[in-house]
Formats: structure tokens, C-alpha cells, sequence
RNA sequence: UGGGAUGUCGCCAAGCGGUAAGGCACCAGACUUUGACUCUGGCAUUCGUAGGUUCGAAUCCUGCCAUCCCAG
């Protein structure tokens, strides 16, 4: 019987190094791989703590070289800059907010990085996410279950990935700790072993995402009036684009009390700011599901759900729409369910599906 | 120009003779593979200004400056 082939997505990070590691313990046959994703001259950043700059590759390459695998560079910047970065621009300029990594993960290391493995005869991408997939025996389905390691669980991330991706994957972390994955890391002298996580968008190293698109699009974001929930103005913000709901920090504005944003609208350019209690919606709507127990949604159904990735589960309801809507309804009202972000239902152990919010519905 | 009122951190604001509260904003960390939230820490040797009284003043007195209101 031949060799299974696995190619491996290796971030030049500890845990895509000990996935690796474990892939090809369980006797895969190998291959690591290193997307290139973005230039910084793309960016206009210096070379910074980001997900894939060349030291993080040569990281992933010594790894490779430790493990005795091939490890190739993927040169992925045309899609990456297309899907991911095309889009957090024009989705904050559309009043939205993006969530990059799970655009990545859909495109780019689940869909371009899987084609380009199945090209190389790889049955399964492999990566370092904390998640795991099962098959179930009964429908045949492939479920996505959390981590075993809940603090590191990114399933939230992930419940974008259908079917036929979900069948092409494999996460050898799902059942360790991080702690354990360090160990690992270790004991097998990985470079990458003490490197601390990543975190903050790869390619938005310093964090300040406005002049990053100021610089990408050369355009200028006009300031505009901030509003009180009467419609009262406030004061000056920056542009409507440089907000989020639920924002408080960088609002520069003193109104005595704390102050969120509650409301924006990017074609009148207002920002409306009030206290938190205003940002509690009991329900949402929203787009492009992915089910895992099942096709469709055909009646409603009892999950826990998040709409943020650091956020504990809220029991809910999910009732199905018209043209693949959902409409989730909170036992109690959630803050700053903001529309650009998912939302994943869980039940249990796993992730029955996930979407993407496009408004909050503010009165049931 | 008369009459009145007020001037304490970027904003609001305690203090009223005993040696500068607090909130907001801001900054820095922590948390976090998105944006956020949250948490912790920092943040006026100085009280419009110049003098005076006092052992000692932001707090009392005087001049000046500034702002606001009412008269004009």
C-alpha cells in the first residue's frame, strides 16, 4: 500500500513545527510548506512580528531540515492581497468589519495551499490550529469538534471551511495543550519552541489599520461628526472607517463617562457614541453558513453561539431564513454584535455551523 | 465703558489656611491568531498672573490679564 501524503502549512511558528512533527510520526509522508503572502513594500511596514516574513520561513525551513522533510516556499501573495487584504479594505469601507484570518483560512490555507498539496499528491493539508475533525459514521459528514485545550480552541476561526475542505484536513493538535505542544517542541529542539504566539493582523504589524489603508488605497478618510444617540453632535472623529462597534479606546473624546460606539454609517460619515448598555441587541442576522451535522438548516434549533473569538459560548437559538439567512436569537442580548464578524454555533463538543453577521437586530 | 461672575492636568471637577480627590481622554503593559471589549499601571512639586499677609495659601488681601453674562 502506498505512502499517505500530507503537506504540512508551516507558519515558521511552535505549533505548525510539532504538527509536523506529528504528521510525520503517524507515518505521512511529508512535505512542509511556507506561504509567502504579502511583500512589505505591499504593506509598507518593516519586516515586524508578523506571520510570514522570510525569518519566520528560515524558521519553518530549519524545522523542516531537523525533521528530514522537503519544505517549499509558496509564492500566494497574488490571492492573499485579492482575498484577504482587497477585502478588509473594501469591507471597512463598506461599514463593516472584517475578519482577515478566517478570509486566510478559507482562502488561502484551506483552498489555494489544499489545491496546490493536492497538485503534489497530498491527500491532507495539515496545520497547527487547535480544532479537530471527525467523520461521522452515520451521515458520513465531517464534524469539526472544539480542542481539547479550550483556551487555544479556534474553531471560531475555522467555521468557515466546508465539507470538502473539512475532508482534506488534518489537525494534529486538536487533542493537546499548548503546553504539551511546547514540550514537544523542546524536546525535539525546534528554533521555533519558545517563539511567542502570533496575534494582531500579519499584515498590520503595528496594529494601526487606518493608516495602513490610507497608505494601500492613497486615499484619505474625511473626518466626520460624532453623535449621541439623539443625533446631537458631539464632536469630530477621524473617519467613519476607523471605528468599530463596541469601540472605546482611540475615541478621543471626553464625555465624562466612558463612551462606545454604538452606531456607524459610513455614507453620512457619523459615528454614534453612547454608554455600553446601548450596544446590547438580542439577536442577529446573518450569511454564507456552513452547517456540519447537517445540509441546511431546515427548523430552528437550540446552540450556544459566539460572535467573537474570546467570548464564552450564549445559549441561543437559530432559526432558518430565506436565502440562506439565519436569524439567531439570544437568550439574553449581546454586546456589539457587529455586522463583518461570524458568528459559530456550537452544541457541545461541536461546531454545528458558522456565518457571517450582517446586522444586529435590535428589536424582537 | 459701567455692573456681576469665573479662572485647579487635554475635558469635566473636588478642595474653602496645613502642604493638589475623582471621572473622561491619553500613554504603557497584560489578555487575544481579526476588529473590539476587559484588566493593571502611568499621568498637575502645581492651582490665570504679579505681589502681599502668614510658621504655612489653590484656599485670605491687592494689582493686572483672560473668559462669560447683564447693561449699553
Amino acid at each position: 500500500m502506498e505512502e499517505r501524503k500530507a503537506l504540512i502549512g508551516m507558519s515558521g511558528g511552535v505549533d505548525s513545527s510539532v504538527a509536523a512533527f506529528l504528521t510525520k510520526q503517524a507515518g505521512f509522508s511529508c512535505i512542509g510548506a511556507t506561504m509567502r503572502l504579502y511583500d512589505n513594500e505591499t504593506i509598507g511596514e518593516e519586516p515586524g512580528r508578523t506571520c510570514c516574513t522570510l525569518d519566520d520561513a528560515e524558521d519553518a525551513r530549519s524545522v523542516a531540515r531537523r525533521l528530514g522533510i522537503p519544505h517549499y516556499v509558496f509564492n500566494f501573495k497574488d490571492d492573499f492581497e485579492d482575498k484577504v487584504i482587497r477585502k478588509f479594505v473594501s469591507c471597512y469601507e463598506a461599514g463593516l468589519t472584517p475578519n482577515p484570518c478566517i478570509d486566510c483560512n478559507r482562502h488561502l490555507k484551506f483552498d489555494r495551499l489544499l489545491r496546490r498539496a493536492q497538485e503534489l499528491g497530498c491527500e491532507y493539508v495539515v496545520s497547527g490550529h487547535y480544532a479537530q475533525v471527525r467523520q461521522d459514521a452515520d451521515t458520513g459528514r465531517y464534524l469539526l469538534y472544539k480542542a481539547a485545550d479550550r483556551a487555544k480552541d479556534q474553531t471560531y476561526f475555522l467555521a468557515c471551511l466546508d465539507q470538502t475542505q473539512l475532508s482534506h484536513i488534518l489537525f494534529p493538535l486538536g487533542q493537546l495543550t499548548k503546553e504539551e505542544v511546547r514540550k514537544i517542541a523542546e524536546e525535539n529542539g525546534f528554533v521555533t519552541a519558545r517563539k511567542r504566539d502570533s496575534q494582531d493582523i500579519c499584515f498590520v504589524p503595528d496594529g494601526d489599520y487606518v493608516a495602513f489603508m490610507e497608505r494601500y488605497t492613497g486615499k484619505t478618510y474625511a473626518a466626520g461628526e460624532y453623535l449621541d444617540l439623539n443625533g446631537k453632535v458631539l464632536g469630530k472623529h477621524r473617519g467613519a472607517v476607523a471605528y468599530t462597534l463596541g469601540q472605546r479606546k482611540g475615541l478621543g473624546i471626553a464625555l465624562g463617562a466612558p463612551a462606545y460606539v454604538c452606531r456607524k454609517d459610513v455614507e453620512k460619515n457619523t459615528v454614534t457614541l453612547g454608554p455600553s448598555e446601548a450596544l446590547f441587541s438580542p439577536a442577529l442576522r446573518a450569511k454564507d453558513w456552513n452547517w456540519y451535522p447537517f445540509p441546511e438548516l431546515t427548523e430552528p434549533l437550540r446552540v450556544t453561539a459566539k460572535t467573537r473569538h474570546s467570548q464564552l459560548e450564549q445559549a441561543a437559538t437559530v432559526y432558518p431564513e430565506e436565502n440562506g439567512f439565519a436569524r439567531v436569537e439570544f437568550d439574553t442580548p449581546q454586546r456589539a454584535v457587529t455586522p463583518g464578524q461570524a458568528v459559530v454555533l456550537y452544541s457541545g463538543e461541536i461546531v454545528v455551523g458558522g456565518g457571517t453577521i450582517t446586522e444586529a437586530i435590535w428589536n424582537v
